[in-house]
DNA sequence: TTGTAAGCGTTATCAC
DNA sequence: GTGATAACGCTTACAA
């Protein structure tokens, strides 16, 4: 199939024709911006409705200055917490005139500098910046003076607007949590070992543990990735080293689901043999069985915030960063241990 | 924070002056599209990069009638199939010079038709429409002379550029699995009434009956909408009925993890008591208990052809609808009935 | 209120 | 090879 540039596109110059007033006037009813005489108005709206006629957003945006998009940076990897927030980035955006042009960093800092490179030679109007890992230097050496909204990292400096989860206080819920359920032997599966969520986590974990007076077990901290098979990786290892422990706290629901068919595997049922917490509260997590206690991060609605947030700021508003709180939701993989 | 138009951007014609060249020259150079002095190529590269300079994306683009951008049109339910041929799309066009600018259709039709007015008056090179239920001539009619490739759906009129499941026989593997197996009594959870994916599934389980000379009973048949909620549902409708079956055939995946969560509070087992198959395989159906039979629907990888096959169109090659096969992932949540 | 005209930063078409 | 110069389609002073 053949494309043909088809008939040749209708522009402002058309309808100011058809209209018979000129091209400022058929901008200025488009655009409202300004008043015209009602007759000439409705003239313009009819020859638009005739003529078929949409505004050439590539060129309002050379004349303008403006592009109407916001460049979104993501990082591919598939996981459904930072795939949610893209969504809520979508949806947020999606009664606005801006629209969101997407680039993928990989997880790999050459790539995401690359990809935000590429989007500001887009000339976008605004970033959202999910995740990653590019310094904040160079955040602001390519995006200075760009309204920039980075998700789900936290960025010391007073430089940037950031929207992010308070990982310490989750990983705190959990482990207080299972605390409180009378645990004692809880072990943790935590995240990519220099991943700052993971390390957060590890710190509310640690820090539940202080509060009560009582210090984890170190045998029974072990590595994972995020993944559900290092969730497997984890338990069988733990189960190999022999030692005792009533409740599991995982790095995400995702390695949550691993350590479960770990257990399984092994005979052993949760909650009854062992508790297990996640942290996430992905969509699955209220139907696997048992459904899962987990620390829910509002992925979606955090996206949706960064939208507003980044449009406000397009606006000439302000914005401060923001810590979001998890919640923790309470099903029934956890339940106090056998004496 | 207050933004400021910084300094003046650096455009071509400051790259010339600093070069000793014209504009035409620093064009060349910088789309190599023509043969200039290596010594005045390697002063406009100096400058360039002495300068920082980066090409204004939006100026390129009403000069050259190209705007370097896909528009992909998604329908934001969250549904993990969706989402991974998003996914799969923005991974796609990763290493091209073409960026995708998104849009959401929110399975409303006349939103969809509005997004895709949007993304055309953006003046995309090309258009990735995935699902979504805008009827074929309005697809026609706006997109007509656009580069357009339709995923996850597959339209008749050889007008338009197809990837999608082929549902009926995907249905029909996974029924006639069940039927090897030695079931009779399966029960079906169907999708949405009218969508085209639980019909065409549903064909699939009718036409695996009928192959084997057996007919499916009628009251077996349960509707549901692709939910987890909706697996639980039907399962406990099945259930109030007393009616005996001894598998579950369900829409997708995410129902079939509600199905079983029914099941198991109704102190059934999966698969001694009853055998669950799914359809989609996504990330996590591996790693619930027991692990999912399924069939696997390669959503990223749709993504990604998609992309591949705009590219292509864009630059003018050729491509014809593909219908792409499930595949049968054979785990753990089957298994022979009980005699 | 309305029209004229000067950009916006490139690419593309010519001559030279 | 290279440089003027005219598009590209719209916004936006600046006049009228």
């Amino acid at each position: 199939m053949w494309y043909g540039t088809g008939m040749k596109n209708v522009t402002i110059e058309d309808i100011a024709r058809v209209a018979g007033v000129s091209k400022s006037t058929v901008s200025r009813v488009l655009n409202h911006t300004a008043v015209v005489a009602p007759e000439k108005r409705k003239a313009v709206i009819e020859a638009t409705e005739r003529l078929g006629f949409s505004p050439n957003v590539v060129a309002r945006s050379l004349a303008s200055g403006r592009s109407m998009t916001v460049g979104v940076l993501t990082q591919l990897i598939g996981s459904p917490f930072y795939d949610a927030i893209s969504q809520g980035v979508i949806a947020g955006l999606g009664y606005s005139d801006y629209s969101p042009i997407f680039a993928d960093g990989q997880w790999q800092e050459t790539k995401q500098i690359d990809a935000i490179g590429a989007l500001v030679g887009r000339r976008v109007d605004g970033m959202v910046l999910i995740g990653g890992g590019v310094p904040s230097d160079e955040i602001s050496r390519q995006c200075s003076g760009l309204p920039t909204v980075i998700v789900a990292r936290n960025l010391p400096s007073d430089r940037h607007h950031c929207i992010y989860m308070d990982n310490v206080s989750g990983g705190y819920l959990a482990t207080r949590y299972l605390l409180q359920q009378g645990h004692r032997q809880i072990a943790i599966i935590r995240g990519l070992e220099h991943h700052p969520d993971a390390v957060d986590r590890f710190a509310g974990y640690q820090q539940a543990f202080n509060e009560a007076g009582l210090t984890p077990d170190p045998r029974l901290i072990v590595d994972g990735d995020f993944s559900a098979e290092s969730g497997i990786r984890a338990v069988n290892e733990l189960l190999s080293r022999d030692l005792a422990f009533t409740a599991i706290f995982a790095a995400n629901d995702l390695s949550a689901f691993g350590a479960r068919l770990a257990l399984d595997q092994r005979g052993m049922q949760v909650p009854r043999d062992v508790s297990l917490i996640g942290f996430d509260d992905q969509l699955e997590s209220a139907y696997v069985t048992p459904p899962l206690t987990t620390v829910r991060q509002p992925a979606r609605e955090m996206g949706r915030q960064a939208s507003e947030a980044i449009l406000n700021l397009i606006e000439g508003g302000e914005f401060s960063t923001q810590a979001v709180q998890g919640e923790l939701i309470i099903r029934q993989s956890v339940a106090p241990p056998l004496r």
